[in-house]
DNA sequence: CAATCTTAGTATCGTATGCATACTATCTGT
DNA sequence: ACAGATAGTATGCATACGATACTAAGATTG
Protein backbone atom coordinates (compact mmCIF):
# COMPACT_ATOMS: atom_id res chain seq x y z
CA UNK A 1 0.00 0.00 0.00
CA UNK A 2 2.38 2.32 0.35
CA UNK A 3 4.37 2.11 -2.72
CA UNK A 4 7.51 2.71 -4.67
CA UNK A 5 9.69 5.23 -3.96
CA UNK A 6 11.68 2.10 -2.53
CA UNK A 7 10.41 -0.05 -5.35
CA UNK A 8 11.03 1.85 -8.18
CA UNK A 9 14.50 1.05 -7.66
CA UNK A 10 14.13 -2.57 -7.60
CA UNK A 11 16.01 -4.88 -10.51
CA UNK A 12 13.90 -7.18 -12.13
CA UNK A 13 13.28 -10.64 -11.45
CA UNK A 14 12.28 -11.90 -14.83
CA UNK A 15 9.07 -12.92 -14.46
CA UNK A 16 7.95 -12.14 -17.77
CA UNK A 17 4.41 -12.95 -19.04
CA UNK A 18 2.33 -10.75 -21.55
CA UNK A 19 3.93 -7.97 -20.04
CA UNK A 20 5.85 -6.01 -22.86
CA UNK A 21 5.43 -2.75 -23.44
CA UNK A 22 7.43 -2.28 -26.13
CA UNK A 23 7.96 -2.54 -29.72
CA UNK A 24 8.79 -5.11 -31.51
CA UNK A 25 6.54 -6.66 -32.34
CA UNK A 26 3.24 -5.69 -34.53
CA UNK A 27 3.68 -4.55 -37.95
CA UNK A 28 6.09 -1.97 -36.32
CA UNK A 29 8.32 0.51 -39.12
CA UNK A 30 11.91 0.38 -39.42
CA UNK A 31 13.90 2.83 -38.03
CA UNK A 32 15.84 4.48 -40.39
CA UNK A 33 13.51 7.45 -39.79
CA UNK A 34 11.45 8.26 -37.46
CA UNK A 35 9.44 5.77 -35.07
CA UNK A 36 6.28 6.76 -33.36
CA UNK A 37 5.06 5.27 -30.08
CA UNK A 38 1.66 5.85 -28.13
CA UNK A 39 2.29 6.12 -24.57
CA UNK A 40 -0.11 5.01 -22.03
CA UNK A 41 -1.42 7.10 -18.79
CA UNK A 42 -3.92 4.57 -17.07
CA UNK A 43 -5.11 6.26 -13.97
CA UNK A 44 -7.34 4.10 -11.47
CA UNK A 45 -8.36 5.76 -8.00
CA UNK A 46 -7.90 3.27 -4.96
CA UNK A 47 -6.62 2.95 -1.52
CA UNK A 48 -7.69 6.79 -1.35
CA UNK A 49 -4.85 7.38 -3.82
CA UNK A 50 -4.43 8.73 -7.41
CA UNK A 51 -2.74 5.56 -9.36
CA UNK A 52 -0.79 4.94 -12.25
CA UNK A 53 -0.38 1.80 -13.80
CA UNK A 54 3.57 1.54 -14.87
CA UNK A 55 6.29 -1.03 -16.21
CA UNK A 56 9.46 -2.31 -14.08
CA UNK A 57 11.95 -1.91 -17.78
CA UNK A 58 13.67 -5.30 -18.45
CA UNK A 59 15.84 -3.83 -21.29
CA UNK A 60 18.68 -1.64 -22.23
CA UNK A 61 17.79 1.72 -22.06
CA UNK A 62 16.61 2.20 -18.28
CA UNK A 63 16.37 -0.95 -17.25
CA UNK A 64 14.93 -1.43 -13.83
CA UNK A 65 13.10 1.86 -13.52
CA UNK A 66 9.51 2.58 -14.12
CA UNK A 67 8.15 3.37 -17.10
CA UNK A 68 4.94 4.11 -18.73
CA UNK A 69 3.80 1.34 -20.84
CA UNK A 70 3.97 2.12 -24.88
CA UNK A 71 3.25 0.89 -28.09
CA UNK A 72 4.95 1.43 -31.47
CA UNK A 73 2.51 2.46 -33.95
CA UNK A 74 2.50 0.38 -37.03
CA UNK A 75 2.63 1.67 -40.35
CA UNK A 76 -0.98 0.45 -41.38
CA UNK A 77 -2.95 1.35 -38.10
CA UNK A 78 -4.36 4.21 -37.22
CA UNK A 79 -2.31 6.17 -33.85
CA UNK A 80 -6.08 5.56 -32.00
CA UNK A 81 -6.16 1.85 -32.43
CA UNK A 82 -2.37 1.72 -31.19
CA UNK A 83 -3.44 3.41 -28.26
CA UNK A 84 -6.34 1.24 -27.40
CA UNK A 85 -4.03 -1.72 -28.61
CA UNK A 86 -1.61 -1.31 -25.95
CA UNK A 87 -4.12 -0.75 -23.27
CA UNK A 88 -5.70 -3.62 -24.21
CA UNK A 89 -2.83 -5.61 -24.15
CA UNK A 90 -1.66 -4.31 -20.50
CA UNK A 91 -5.22 -4.05 -18.70
CA UNK A 92 -7.06 -6.70 -20.70
CA UNK A 93 -9.83 -4.29 -21.28
CA UNK A 94 -10.99 -2.66 -24.09
CA UNK A 95 -13.89 -0.05 -23.65
CA UNK A 96 -12.19 2.10 -20.88
CA UNK A 97 -12.50 5.57 -21.80
CA UNK A 98 -9.30 7.21 -22.89
CA UNK A 99 -8.12 10.63 -25.07
CA UNK A 100 -5.09 11.78 -26.91
CA UNK A 101 -3.24 14.53 -24.60
CA UNK A 102 -0.18 15.78 -26.36
CA UNK A 103 3.13 14.67 -28.45
CA UNK A 104 6.36 15.15 -26.92
CA UNK A 105 8.62 14.93 -29.71
CA UNK A 106 12.78 16.47 -28.94
CA UNK A 107 15.15 14.81 -30.52
CA UNK A 108 16.78 13.39 -27.49
CA UNK A 109 14.09 12.06 -25.50
CA UNK A 110 14.98 8.30 -26.11
CA UNK A 111 18.99 7.84 -26.44
CA UNK A 112 18.69 4.97 -28.59
CA UNK A 113 16.61 6.50 -31.56
CA UNK A 114 14.49 8.96 -33.01
CA UNK A 115 10.90 8.46 -31.41
CA UNK A 116 7.96 10.86 -30.91
CA UNK A 117 5.16 9.38 -28.58
CA UNK A 118 1.47 10.69 -28.24
CA UNK A 119 0.56 10.57 -24.82
CA UNK A 120 -2.39 8.85 -23.98
CA UNK A 121 -4.84 8.80 -20.68
CA UNK A 122 -7.01 6.81 -20.02
CA UNK A 123 -9.11 6.09 -16.91
CA UNK A 124 -10.88 3.10 -15.23
CA UNK A 125 -12.74 2.48 -12.11
CA UNK A 126 -10.50 0.09 -9.91
CA UNK A 127 -13.11 -2.45 -9.94
CA UNK A 128 -12.33 -3.00 -13.36
CA UNK A 129 -8.62 -3.42 -13.13
CA UNK A 130 -6.98 -6.69 -12.46
CA UNK A 131 -4.26 -5.11 -10.72
CA UNK A 132 -3.68 -3.96 -7.04
CA UNK A 133 -1.73 -1.02 -5.55
CA UNK A 134 1.96 -1.62 -4.50
CA UNK A 135 1.57 -5.45 -6.18
CA UNK A 136 3.40 -6.68 -9.01
CA UNK A 137 1.71 -8.40 -11.45
CA UNK A 138 4.01 -9.93 -15.25
CA UNK A 139 6.25 -6.63 -14.35
CA UNK A 140 3.34 -4.06 -14.11
CA UNK A 141 2.68 -2.08 -10.91
CA UNK A 142 -0.08 0.15 -9.92
CA UNK A 143 2.03 3.36 -8.22
CA UNK A 144 0.58 6.14 -6.10
CA UNK A 145 1.30 9.00 -8.80
CA UNK A 146 1.22 11.59 -5.96
CA UNK A 147 4.18 10.33 -4.15
CA UNK A 148 6.17 9.21 -7.45
CA UNK A 149 5.91 12.71 -8.31
CA UNK A 150 6.87 13.58 -5.25
CA UNK A 151 9.83 11.71 -4.99
CA UNK A 152 13.05 12.63 -7.14
CA UNK A 153 13.75 8.46 -8.44
CA UNK A 154 14.75 8.53 -11.98
CA UNK A 155 11.98 8.03 -14.20
CA UNK A 156 12.74 6.18 -17.59
CA UNK A 157 12.68 8.93 -20.73
CA UNK A 158 10.78 11.50 -20.26
CA UNK A 159 7.95 9.90 -18.66
CA UNK A 160 8.29 11.89 -15.76
CA UNK A 161 7.05 15.03 -17.74
CA UNK A 162 4.40 13.08 -19.31
CA UNK A 163 2.88 12.64 -16.06
CA UNK A 164 3.56 15.24 -14.51
CA UNK A 165 1.37 16.88 -17.92
CA UNK A 166 -1.10 14.32 -17.35
CA UNK A 167 -1.66 14.51 -13.72
CA UNK A 168 -2.25 18.46 -13.85
CA UNK A 169 -4.28 17.57 -17.17
CA UNK A 170 -6.71 15.68 -15.23
CA UNK A 171 -6.97 18.05 -12.60
CA UNK A 172 -7.60 20.93 -14.82
CA UNK A 173 -10.75 18.82 -16.73
CA UNK A 174 -12.01 17.47 -13.86
CA UNK A 175 -12.91 21.38 -12.59
CA UNK A 176 -14.97 21.83 -15.34
CA UNK A 177 -16.04 18.69 -17.19
CA UNK A 178 -17.21 15.27 -15.91
CA UNK A 179 -13.80 13.45 -16.66
CA UNK A 180 -13.34 11.95 -13.30
CA UNK A 181 -16.62 10.21 -13.25
CA UNK A 182 -14.55 7.32 -15.65
CA UNK A 183 -13.18 7.07 -12.40
CA UNK A 184 -15.48 5.56 -10.57
CA UNK A 185 -18.07 2.64 -10.71
CA UNK A 186 -21.16 3.61 -13.76
CA UNK A 187 -23.14 2.90 -10.38
CA UNK A 188 -21.67 5.57 -7.51
CA UNK A 189 -22.82 7.00 -3.93
CA UNK A 190 -21.97 10.71 -4.06
CA UNK A 191 -19.57 10.02 -1.31
CA UNK A 192 -17.76 7.96 -3.31
CA UNK A 193 -18.24 10.17 -6.17
CA UNK A 194 -16.60 12.87 -3.76
CA UNK A 195 -13.74 11.07 -2.84
CA UNK A 196 -12.82 10.39 -6.26
CA UNK A 197 -13.02 14.46 -6.98
CA UNK A 198 -10.83 14.94 -3.62
CA UNK A 199 -8.40 12.88 -4.45
CA UNK A 200 -8.09 14.18 -8.00
CA UNK A 201 -8.13 17.89 -7.03
CA UNK A 202 -5.86 17.23 -3.58
CA UNK A 203 -8.21 19.24 -1.53
CA UNK A 204 -11.13 18.75 0.40
CA UNK A 205 -15.00 19.69 -0.61
CA UNK A 206 -17.97 20.81 0.93
CA UNK A 207 -20.35 18.23 1.05
CA UNK A 208 -23.79 20.54 0.31
CA UNK A 209 -21.90 22.52 -2.11
CA UNK A 210 -20.38 19.44 -4.24
CA UNK A 211 -24.14 17.92 -4.48
CA UNK A 212 -25.27 20.91 -5.80
CA UNK A 213 -22.75 21.19 -8.36
CA UNK A 214 -23.34 17.71 -9.81
CA UNK A 215 -26.77 17.57 -9.22
CA UNK A 216 -27.98 18.66 -12.64
CA UNK A 217 -25.10 15.78 -13.92
CA UNK A 218 -26.67 12.79 -12.36
CA UNK A 219 -29.58 10.84 -12.42
CA UNK A 220 -30.87 8.79 -9.32
CA UNK A 221 -31.46 5.09 -8.99
CA UNK A 222 -33.72 2.76 -6.82
CA UNK A 223 -30.99 1.37 -5.09
CA UNK A 224 -29.18 2.01 -2.04
CA UNK A 225 -25.80 0.35 -0.35
CA UNK A 226 -26.67 -1.70 2.36
CA UNK A 227 -24.21 -3.20 5.76
CA UNK A 228 -22.50 -0.54 6.71
CA UNK A 229 -22.75 0.88 10.18
CA UNK A 230 -24.27 3.97 9.00
CA UNK A 231 -26.88 5.49 7.04
CA UNK A 232 -26.99 3.66 3.63
CA UNK A 233 -26.56 5.78 1.00
CA UNK A 234 -28.26 6.23 -2.85
CA UNK A 235 -26.67 4.82 -5.60
CA UNK A 236 -26.70 7.72 -8.99
CA UNK A 237 -25.74 7.20 -12.76
CA UNK A 238 -24.44 9.42 -14.79
CA UNK A 239 -26.98 11.57 -16.77
CA UNK A 240 -26.62 11.40 -20.25
CA UNK A 241 -26.31 14.35 -22.18
CA UNK B 1 -20.65 24.01 -14.98
CA UNK B 2 -19.82 25.32 -18.56
CA UNK B 3 -19.16 23.40 -21.60
CA UNK B 4 -18.34 19.91 -23.01
CA UNK B 5 -18.19 17.11 -21.17
CA UNK B 6 -14.72 15.68 -21.61
CA UNK B 7 -14.86 14.67 -24.50
CA UNK B 8 -11.81 15.58 -27.26
CA UNK B 9 -12.50 12.72 -29.77
CA UNK B 10 -12.97 13.13 -33.48
CA UNK B 11 -13.61 11.54 -35.93
CA UNK B 12 -11.71 11.00 -39.11
CA UNK B 13 -12.76 11.98 -42.16
CA UNK B 14 -10.89 9.66 -44.53
CA UNK B 15 -10.61 10.26 -48.17
CA UNK B 16 -8.79 8.60 -50.22
CA UNK B 17 -7.36 9.42 -53.61
CA UNK B 18 -4.23 8.40 -54.99
CA UNK B 19 -0.39 9.45 -55.91
CA UNK B 20 1.80 10.92 -54.82
CA UNK B 21 3.85 13.70 -53.90
CA UNK B 22 6.56 13.29 -51.30
CA UNK B 23 7.19 15.77 -49.18
CA UNK B 24 9.93 18.90 -49.55
CA UNK B 25 13.16 20.03 -48.69
CA UNK B 26 15.04 20.35 -44.97
CA UNK B 27 16.74 17.16 -43.64
CA UNK B 28 13.47 15.00 -43.79
CA UNK B 29 13.27 11.43 -43.52
CA UNK B 30 12.73 9.38 -46.03
CA UNK B 31 9.17 7.92 -46.43
CA UNK B 32 9.95 3.96 -45.81
CA UNK B 33 8.34 4.43 -42.48
CA UNK B 34 6.01 6.74 -41.05
CA UNK B 35 6.76 10.69 -41.63
CA UNK B 36 5.72 13.30 -39.37
CA UNK B 37 4.88 16.38 -39.78
CA UNK B 38 3.62 19.89 -38.46
CA UNK B 39 0.19 21.12 -39.25
CA UNK B 40 0.16 25.10 -38.66
CA UNK B 41 -2.69 27.11 -37.60
CA UNK B 42 -1.91 30.78 -38.17
CA UNK B 43 -4.61 33.08 -36.70
CA UNK B 44 -4.85 36.62 -36.70
CA UNK B 45 -8.10 39.53 -36.60
CA UNK B 46 -9.01 41.70 -39.09
CA UNK B 47 -11.93 43.26 -40.56
CA UNK B 48 -13.91 42.18 -37.84
CA UNK B 49 -13.47 38.66 -39.03
CA UNK B 50 -11.02 35.24 -37.46
CA UNK B 51 -8.71 35.10 -40.12
CA UNK B 52 -6.52 31.91 -41.05
CA UNK B 53 -3.27 31.68 -42.81
CA UNK B 54 -3.92 29.25 -45.79
CA UNK B 55 -1.99 27.50 -48.93
CA UNK B 56 -3.56 26.91 -52.25
CA UNK B 57 -1.99 23.68 -53.01
CA UNK B 58 -0.13 23.86 -56.10
CA UNK B 59 1.10 20.08 -56.24
CA UNK B 60 -0.59 16.86 -57.17
CA UNK B 61 -2.64 15.26 -54.08
CA UNK B 62 -5.51 18.42 -53.44
CA UNK B 63 -3.98 20.74 -56.03
CA UNK B 64 -5.90 23.95 -56.44
CA UNK B 65 -7.45 23.36 -53.13
CA UNK B 66 -7.14 25.41 -50.06
CA UNK B 67 -4.65 23.58 -47.31
CA UNK B 68 -2.97 24.30 -43.81
CA UNK B 69 0.71 25.41 -44.63
CA UNK B 70 2.94 21.99 -43.22
CA UNK B 71 6.77 21.38 -42.73
CA UNK B 72 8.10 17.94 -42.17
CA UNK B 73 9.40 16.94 -39.29
CA UNK B 74 13.35 16.51 -39.67
CA UNK B 75 14.85 13.75 -38.08
CA UNK B 76 17.49 15.42 -35.69
CA UNK B 77 14.86 18.31 -35.37
CA UNK B 78 12.62 18.66 -32.25
CA UNK B 79 9.20 18.67 -33.04
CA UNK B 80 8.47 22.13 -31.40
CA UNK B 81 11.30 23.39 -33.32
CA UNK B 82 10.45 22.69 -36.81
CA UNK B 83 6.43 24.30 -35.90
CA UNK B 84 8.42 27.52 -35.56
CA UNK B 85 10.36 26.85 -38.46
CA UNK B 86 7.60 26.75 -40.40
CA UNK B 87 5.56 29.41 -39.33
CA UNK B 88 8.95 31.87 -39.59
CA UNK B 89 9.16 30.32 -43.30
CA UNK B 90 5.53 31.00 -43.86
CA UNK B 91 5.42 34.82 -41.71
CA UNK B 92 8.85 35.72 -41.38
CA UNK B 93 8.13 36.16 -37.49
CA UNK B 94 9.77 34.24 -34.86
CA UNK B 95 8.71 36.10 -32.09
CA UNK B 96 4.63 34.95 -31.95
CA UNK B 97 2.60 33.02 -29.62
CA UNK B 98 2.33 29.01 -30.39
CA UNK B 99 1.04 26.33 -28.72
CA UNK B 100 0.81 22.37 -29.74
CA UNK B 101 -3.04 21.13 -30.35
CA UNK B 102 -3.95 18.13 -31.52
CA UNK B 103 -1.77 15.09 -33.37
CA UNK B 104 -3.89 13.51 -36.25
CA UNK B 105 -2.95 10.08 -37.14
CA UNK B 106 -5.13 8.26 -39.42
CA UNK B 107 -4.10 5.82 -41.88
CA UNK B 108 -5.84 7.53 -44.45
CA UNK B 109 -5.45 10.88 -43.66
CA UNK B 110 -2.46 11.37 -46.74
CA UNK B 111 -3.69 9.48 -49.66
CA UNK B 112 -0.30 9.34 -50.71
CA UNK B 113 1.79 8.44 -47.90
CA UNK B 114 1.66 7.01 -43.85
CA UNK B 115 1.81 11.01 -42.64
CA UNK B 116 0.94 11.83 -38.94
CA UNK B 117 0.86 15.12 -38.61
CA UNK B 118 1.14 17.52 -35.02
CA UNK B 119 -1.20 20.87 -35.50
CA UNK B 120 0.04 23.59 -34.04
CA UNK B 121 -1.90 26.58 -33.27
CA UNK B 122 -0.30 30.51 -33.41
CA UNK B 123 -1.89 33.59 -32.52
CA UNK B 124 -0.53 36.80 -34.39
CA UNK B 125 -1.89 40.24 -34.15
CA UNK B 126 -2.82 41.82 -37.44
CA UNK B 127 -0.27 44.47 -37.44
CA UNK B 128 2.08 42.20 -37.62
CA UNK B 129 1.19 39.91 -40.42
CA UNK B 130 2.07 41.31 -43.87
CA UNK B 131 -1.13 39.46 -45.64
CA UNK B 132 -4.42 41.09 -45.84
CA UNK B 133 -7.54 38.95 -45.98
CA UNK B 134 -8.51 38.07 -49.21
CA UNK B 135 -5.25 39.20 -50.88
CA UNK B 136 -3.34 36.36 -52.20
CA UNK B 137 0.62 36.55 -51.56
CA UNK B 138 2.72 33.73 -53.06
CA UNK B 139 -0.04 31.22 -52.96
CA UNK B 140 -0.92 32.56 -49.49
CA UNK B 141 -4.09 33.47 -48.22
CA UNK B 142 -5.83 34.86 -45.38
CA UNK B 143 -9.12 33.53 -45.33
CA UNK B 144 -12.09 34.03 -42.64
CA UNK B 145 -12.06 30.52 -41.11
CA UNK B 146 -15.98 31.13 -40.09
CA UNK B 147 -16.89 31.16 -43.57
CA UNK B 148 -14.88 28.64 -44.47
CA UNK B 149 -15.81 26.35 -42.01
CA UNK B 150 -19.49 27.22 -43.19
CA UNK B 151 -19.06 26.52 -46.59
CA UNK B 152 -18.71 23.03 -47.87
CA UNK B 153 -15.90 23.48 -50.50
CA UNK B 154 -13.34 21.06 -50.03
CA UNK B 155 -10.45 21.16 -48.03
CA UNK B 156 -6.95 19.51 -48.60
CA UNK B 157 -6.54 15.93 -46.47
CA UNK B 158 -8.22 16.53 -42.91
CA UNK B 159 -7.71 19.97 -43.12
CA UNK B 160 -11.19 20.97 -42.10
CA UNK B 161 -11.13 18.76 -38.92
CA UNK B 162 -8.16 20.29 -38.11
CA UNK B 163 -9.56 23.51 -38.19
CA UNK B 164 -12.63 22.68 -36.76
CA UNK B 165 -10.65 21.36 -33.42
CA UNK B 166 -8.71 24.80 -33.46
CA UNK B 167 -11.44 27.02 -33.87
CA UNK B 168 -13.13 25.43 -31.35
CA UNK B 169 -10.51 25.15 -28.82
CA UNK B 170 -9.51 28.81 -29.04
CA UNK B 171 -13.12 29.75 -28.28
CA UNK B 172 -12.48 27.29 -25.32
CA UNK B 173 -9.59 28.46 -24.10
CA UNK B 174 -11.00 32.42 -24.55
CA UNK B 175 -13.63 31.67 -21.89
CA UNK B 176 -10.74 30.45 -19.05
CA UNK B 177 -7.33 32.34 -20.17
CA UNK B 178 -5.64 35.00 -21.49
CA UNK B 179 -4.80 33.32 -24.58
CA UNK B 180 -6.84 36.09 -26.85
CA UNK B 181 -4.47 38.55 -25.85
CA UNK B 182 -2.26 37.11 -28.11
CA UNK B 183 -4.48 38.29 -31.15
CA UNK B 184 -4.65 41.70 -29.86
CA UNK B 185 -1.43 44.41 -30.22
CA UNK B 186 0.85 44.58 -27.19
CA UNK B 187 -1.04 47.77 -26.49
CA UNK B 188 -4.52 47.64 -27.10
CA UNK B 189 -7.29 49.28 -25.98
CA UNK B 190 -10.42 47.14 -24.50
CA UNK B 191 -12.63 48.02 -26.88
CA UNK B 192 -10.43 46.39 -28.93
CA UNK B 193 -10.20 43.82 -26.88
CA UNK B 194 -13.41 43.19 -26.22
CA UNK B 195 -14.03 43.18 -30.17
CA UNK B 196 -11.49 39.82 -30.37
CA UNK B 197 -13.20 38.14 -27.76
CA UNK B 198 -16.29 38.65 -29.79
CA UNK B 199 -14.89 37.27 -32.77
CA UNK B 200 -13.70 34.87 -30.99
CA UNK B 201 -16.38 33.98 -29.09
CA UNK B 202 -19.28 34.47 -32.00
CA UNK B 203 -21.15 36.38 -29.41
CA UNK B 204 -21.46 40.07 -28.80
CA UNK B 205 -20.41 40.88 -24.84
CA UNK B 206 -21.77 43.50 -22.07
CA UNK B 207 -19.06 46.10 -21.85
CA UNK B 208 -19.21 46.97 -18.10
CA UNK B 209 -19.15 43.24 -17.18
CA UNK B 210 -16.05 42.51 -19.83
CA UNK B 211 -14.47 45.51 -18.15
CA UNK B 212 -14.84 44.06 -14.61
CA UNK B 213 -14.01 40.33 -15.88
CA UNK B 214 -10.37 41.87 -17.50
CA UNK B 215 -9.60 44.59 -14.94
CA UNK B 216 -7.49 42.25 -12.88
CA UNK B 217 -5.62 41.02 -15.59
CA UNK B 218 -4.14 44.25 -17.66
CA UNK B 219 -1.91 47.42 -16.51
CA UNK B 220 -3.18 50.93 -17.91
CA UNK B 221 -0.83 52.80 -19.66
CA UNK B 222 -0.59 56.95 -19.41
CA UNK B 223 -1.71 56.70 -23.33
CA UNK B 224 -5.01 57.53 -25.05
CA UNK B 225 -6.16 57.29 -28.55
CA UNK B 226 -6.38 60.07 -30.94
CA UNK B 227 -8.11 61.39 -34.11
CA UNK B 228 -11.36 59.66 -33.51
CA UNK B 229 -14.51 61.48 -34.20
CA UNK B 230 -15.51 60.48 -30.28
CA UNK B 231 -14.23 60.27 -26.81
CA UNK B 232 -10.77 58.74 -26.82
CA UNK B 233 -10.08 55.26 -25.06
CA UNK B 234 -7.37 54.44 -22.69
CA UNK B 235 -4.29 52.44 -24.23
CA UNK B 236 -3.58 49.30 -21.70
CA UNK B 237 -0.74 46.41 -21.46
CA UNK B 238 -1.19 42.93 -20.34
CA UNK B 239 0.00 42.29 -16.75
CA UNK B 240 2.67 40.39 -15.66
CA UNK B 241 1.38 37.15 -14.29
C1' DC C 1 -34.53 -2.03 22.85
C1' DA C 2 -32.73 2.27 23.83
C1' DA C 3 -28.46 4.79 23.66
C1' DT C 4 -24.71 5.78 20.79
C1' DC C 5 -21.60 6.00 16.89
C1' DT C 6 -20.94 7.01 12.18
C1' DT C 7 -21.70 8.53 7.86
C1' DA C 8 -25.59 10.26 4.50
C1' DG C 9 -28.07 13.94 3.31
C1' DT C 10 -30.49 18.88 3.78
C1' DA C 11 -31.33 23.95 5.12
C1' DT C 12 -29.66 28.22 5.35
C1' DC C 13 -27.02 32.40 5.07
C1' DG C 14 -23.73 35.81 3.68
C1' DT C 15 -20.82 37.04 -0.09
C1' DA C 16 -18.91 37.12 -4.50
C1' DT C 17 -19.77 36.84 -9.31
C1' DG C 18 -22.41 37.39 -13.42
C1' DC C 19 -26.20 39.56 -16.20
C1' DA C 20 -28.47 43.46 -17.75
C1' DT C 21 -29.63 48.33 -18.18
C1' DA C 22 -29.09 53.09 -17.61
C1' DC C 23 -26.36 56.66 -17.11
C1' DT C 24 -22.19 60.11 -17.74
C1' DA C 25 -17.80 61.64 -20.33
C1' DT C 26 -15.06 63.41 -24.12
C1' DC C 27 -13.57 63.61 -28.51
C1' DT C 28 -14.49 65.34 -33.90
C1' DG C 29 -17.10 67.65 -37.35
C1' DT C 30 -20.30 71.11 -38.76
C1' DA D 1 -22.65 75.46 -29.45
C1' DC D 2 -24.50 71.42 -30.71
C1' DA D 3 -24.98 66.80 -32.73
C1' DG D 4 -23.07 62.38 -33.38
C1' DA D 5 -20.42 58.74 -31.83
C1' DT D 6 -17.96 55.81 -29.00
C1' DA D 7 -15.53 55.44 -24.21
C1' DG D 8 -16.29 54.55 -19.73
C1' DT D 9 -19.08 54.13 -14.98
C1' DA D 10 -22.97 53.16 -11.51
C1' DT D 11 -26.34 50.37 -10.04
C1' DG D 12 -29.88 46.63 -9.23
C1' DC D 13 -31.17 41.92 -9.61
C1' DA D 14 -30.33 37.01 -10.03
C1' DT D 15 -27.55 33.26 -9.48
C1' DA D 16 -23.49 30.59 -7.94
C1' DC D 17 -20.36 29.58 -4.23
C1' DG D 18 -18.18 29.10 0.37
C1' DA D 19 -19.12 27.83 4.77
C1' DT D 20 -21.60 26.08 8.81
C1' DA D 21 -25.19 23.91 11.20
C1' DC D 22 -28.54 20.93 11.28
C1' DT D 23 -31.48 16.29 10.57
C1' DA D 24 -31.74 11.15 8.95
C1' DA D 25 -30.96 6.29 9.10
C1' DG D 26 -28.47 2.47 9.31
C1' DA D 27 -25.25 -0.81 12.54
C1' DT D 28 -23.29 -1.75 17.09
C1' DT D 29 -23.26 -2.13 22.00
C1' DG D 30 -24.96 -2.91 26.66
Amino acid sequence: MKNNSSDTKKKSTTQTKKTTTASKKNNAAVSTGITVSAELLIFSIDEDKLQLLMIEREEKPYAGLLALPSVEVGIKENLDDAALRGITEVTGLDDIYYEQLYTFGDTGRDPSKRNISVSYMALVPIEKLAFRPGERVAGVWLVDVDDLLEGDDEIAFDHREMIEYARWYLADRTESTTIAFHLVDDMFTLPDLQRAYEIILGRSLYKANFRKKVAGLIEETEYLTTGEAHRPSRLYVLAEE
